[in-house]
DNA sequence: GTCTATATGTTGATAGAC
DNA sequence: GTCTATCAACATATAGAC
């Protein structure tokens, strides 16, 4: 094939990558995957990114991560102000996106690649993830110091929530998204079962 | 090595190849690991398992969900006689085991067996998991006939929760287990915020 | 029951031509 | 930039000796 402008070839492997990896995990796509999908062989890939597989997904995770947070940050901030509004407005974002696989992310990718590559990217992951989730408990909770001390576990179980309705079996969730995103954001408003 | 005892082998076999699953998950693990922690070579393995590392897979991950099931269900049979106690005390011995991976286990190995091998081992791992947790809820719920529809909802939302716990880095959760459990049923209670 | 030997396939990676 | 060719490493699995 002829050649193509650097910034575009590379360009097209890295959203090729991120598709794929996004969609299968660290050690399910091989290198050959990808170039097949570009177009290309796979020994090409080296050209872009000399280092190989790992470096590949590092980039391509660090990206999606970053454009995951500014796509749930606008999604928040053009809720209105409530931090009931807000919350389901950023839990209704996040289950429109393909399904995240944060567990599969941790629990499968990041013990795969090197364990500087894993830390760093572990960082982006929960900071893209749990800092606008955060910002919208510490406003909620302002008035109740106790409370607002725990806004970051707070965003990590709401975070759990919405990773469960992506992951729980159909048999076991009756009810479109939008309605179990409904039923959570209550009982977080007022519990389950009241003591 | 002398010949042993074909029970005795075969058991072997699958405490070792159980421990490895559960630790590292499918992919990570291969049958020259499972057979060097037996002590035997990698193809002895076919002897006791002919269809090789899937049967194997199977095999011990329904054996292992099966045990998990029994355990939860005698940890909440042994609590006092509340809704709370008895969630509490599922939380506390969930948290209490080996890290279980759902994620891991449902976003990066059932994807790497065979279709059929998958669905019967989801419906064994969310039956174990699930139903001992709906059990509760149900009981709850008695008196609201609309919550006590959604009794499988919440259970997920819990194990979901469990999940969270085990999961989200330690900078993020300040505080033990114990008292992350605390957090959580307070939430299920009471909720965070209040509307 | 466990061994050795081997078949067969896949993977990430490198070297060098064009 | 992309190719072909090749490599070493490692995987699952099978056949047959002991």
């Amino acid at each position: 094939m002829a050649k193509q402008s650097q910034v575009i070839a590379r360009e097209r492997v890295l959203e090729a990558a991120e598709r794929l990896f996004a969609g299968r995990g660290y050690a399910a796509v091989t290198l050959r995957d990808i170039g097949q999908a570009v177009g290309i062989k796979h020994a090409s890939l080296y050209y872009h990114f000399p280092r190989g597989k790992e470096e590949l997904y590092v980039e391509v995770t660090a990206r999606r991560m970053q454009r995951y947070r500014e796509g749930l940050e606008r999604a928040i901030a053009s809720a209105r102000n409530g931090w009931y509004e807000r919350l389901e407005a950023a839990a209704n974002w996040m289950l429109a996106q393909p399904t995240m696989y944060l567990g599969r992310m941790m629990q499968s990718d990041m013990p795969a690649i090197s364990d500087e590559a894993a830390e760093q990217l572990r960082k982006i992951v929960y900071s893209s993830l749990l800092q606008p989730l955060v910002a919208i408990f510490q406003n909620a909770l302002q008035d109740n110091p106790e409370k607002l001390a725990r806004s970051a576990t707070y965003a990590g179980m709401f975070l759990s929530l919405i990773e469960g309705i992506d992951n729980l079996p159909a048999s076991y969730v009756q009810g479109s998204k939008q309605e179990l995103v409904k039923i959570m954001l209550d009982m977080l408003s007022n519990g389950i079962v009241g003591k």
